[in-house]
DNA sequence: CTTGTCCATACGCCCAGCGTATAGGTAGGT
DNA sequence: ACCTACCTATACGCTGGGCGTATGGACAAG
């Protein structure tokens, strides 16, 4: 590429930030060259592109002192925190310090969220664990986010190893007001009474459960916070799996189960070649949770592709 | 510098993490080069560079597909959190987004802390007001990391322009089961029977308040919390203006009205070249708010260096 | 076995970015 | 008022890091 004419405008570069610190930190341009081992030159040119850059003046000098502008006091803020950041990306990455990345689009392993921290932290201790919420279909897999990722929406997991880790049953939720929420249960089929609010990336009710005359009103919403507002006015109900009844309890909402319908099967995916090292140990983890609370422990199929 | 034979290692850049994030996104290096305007060879050679730079492989690929290893994982999850701050620091540089950063070492405006708040976004919405607690001398106003620094220990204040906006009374702090905490009020007198916790950063108590040869033993800390748990194990007690006790109420800490002791000057310092445009207003604000609850509101001095 | 596709490596070129040297400007001492 | 010390900005010439092109090698599909 890079045809000739095409000017590539200068990208901002880590250089221009430490530089930046650097000058700030020793209150000199001259001290900065030393400390970044490059000549006052060097330095001066540096700020100055990342001043053209940004198209602001970030350092007030006169040959006596050097201080930050209100935009380089800013910009400063921000330039020590990342500087901070890629120091502890290359820590991280070069002492092999290892931790497993667990995504979930929103409610983790649910009532067993707990006792799977609690077993993890007991039994791996060598191995830090991080549950993280990612508001995408994959729960951050896709995007390289985690290692292993909680999937409850009817996605295709063909592209991914997955295992079905078991199931949850599917549960009503209403604000507090609602009449429903005197009610014991829910039926499927009252619900193309009311409109229902389905989260657009990681719902996980789809719409054929219902024959096609007779679909509830949908409006969407585009993470669990907003679904859970919408729900809280009143103007929606929602359908969800236990696991967001046990992690989401507040106040306006009330949750009951839906009679007649089919569990939620909650399944793991990972990347089938690069896999981290204790992914199947945590797979294995979230199974046996899952199966102690069950009556009649069936096996549970493919823990791999 | 750069003196021959000095090896001077590459740097991690922003350029290596565009590279690789841009892999995973596109999930191909011929993809990536051309998603970043360069070729092929150059996104092969800067990943390669990067995983030299980390001494880890990031990516394992095939012919057929690219997925990041559990150290890939890793660093892609800093990474996009990386770039994403570049973006906002550019955002905000260009956009001359303008935010008044005060800094403070660690109880702000005390109680008038809120109040402040409220009314800076009453009166000035247009300016977004950021409190930040930094652990360093001039609550990081020397770092360049606020516009704005409230202070209240016995620093040198003439490298910086300086207001003083009120005074605050002294107080003592102790674990709740401390005999004193029965006690309405302790004297200055009484304080060298006991270890006094002082931070050794931002203490505002300087020894120098009692005769040379009746001082108390002393213990130092490293910041605030620190400080609150060493006196809550009660071996020590502390001394602090009244906005500690404002803001750091906490369950086993007591405290107690200090007399016979000056209250402690609390002053705002900011760089008198490059002020940041509503660093007056804010000062008047903060001294209105200490004024407006003195009985006598004497004048206050020197509102600028 | 052939073909297509993809990443790694070799090679040669070029300009971004470096250091040196110097100009210009400001504070402080006398 | 002048001089000195010190600091940043700019000019200039050079060098090597990093680019694109070309090619090799590995792998999957047909």
């Amino acid at each position: 590429m890079d045809k000739p004419g095409t000017t590539t405008a200068a990208a901002l570069e880590l250089k221009h930030l430490r530089c930046l610190v650097a000058i700030v930190d020793t209150a000199s341009f001259t001290d900065a060259g030393h400390a970044l081992g490059m000549s006052q030159a060097a330095v001066s040119r540096t700020l100055a592109g990342l001043e053209t850059l940004l198209g602001v003046r970030l350092l007030h000098r006169t040959s006596r002192s050097v201080a930050p502008t209100a935009a380089g006091v800013q910009a400063l803020a921000r330039a020590r925190i990342l500087l901070a950041g890629t120091e502890e990306l290359v820590r991280e990455a070069t002492t092999g310090h290892t931790r497993l990345h667990i995504g979930h689009a929103w409610s983790a392993f649910g009532r067993h969220t707990t006792e799977f921290q609690r077993r993890w932290q007991e039994q791996h201790p060598e191995t830090e664990l991080r549950l993280i919420r990612h508001n995408t279909p994959t729960g951050g897999l896709a995007e390289g986010l985690c290692d292993l990722a909680v999937i409850r929406a009817p996605i295709d997991l063909t592209p991914w190893s997955h295992a079905r880790i078991g199931d949850e049953a599917r549960y009503v939720a209403m604000a507090s007001d609602d009449p429903w929420a005197r009610r014991r249960s829910i039926r499927l089929d009252e619900i193309p009474r009311r409109t229902m609010a389905i989260d657009r990336r990681t719902g996980t009710t789809a719409l054929s459960q219902w024959p096609e005359a007779d679909r509830p009103a949908v409006e969407f919403t585009h993470d669990i916070d907003d679904w859970l507002a919408a729900i809280a006015t009143g103007r929606c109900i929602g359908l969800t799996p236990q696991a967001t009844a046990a992690q989401y309890r507040r106040d306006g909402i009330t949750y009951r189960p839906l009679r007649g319908a089919e569990p939620v099967p909650v399944h793991l995916i990972w990347r089938a070649h690069t896999t981290h090292p204790a992914t199947h140990t945590a797979i294995a983890l979230a199974a046996g949770l899952y199966r102690e609370t069950r009556r009649a422990p069936r096996p549970r199929g493919r823990l791999d592709t």
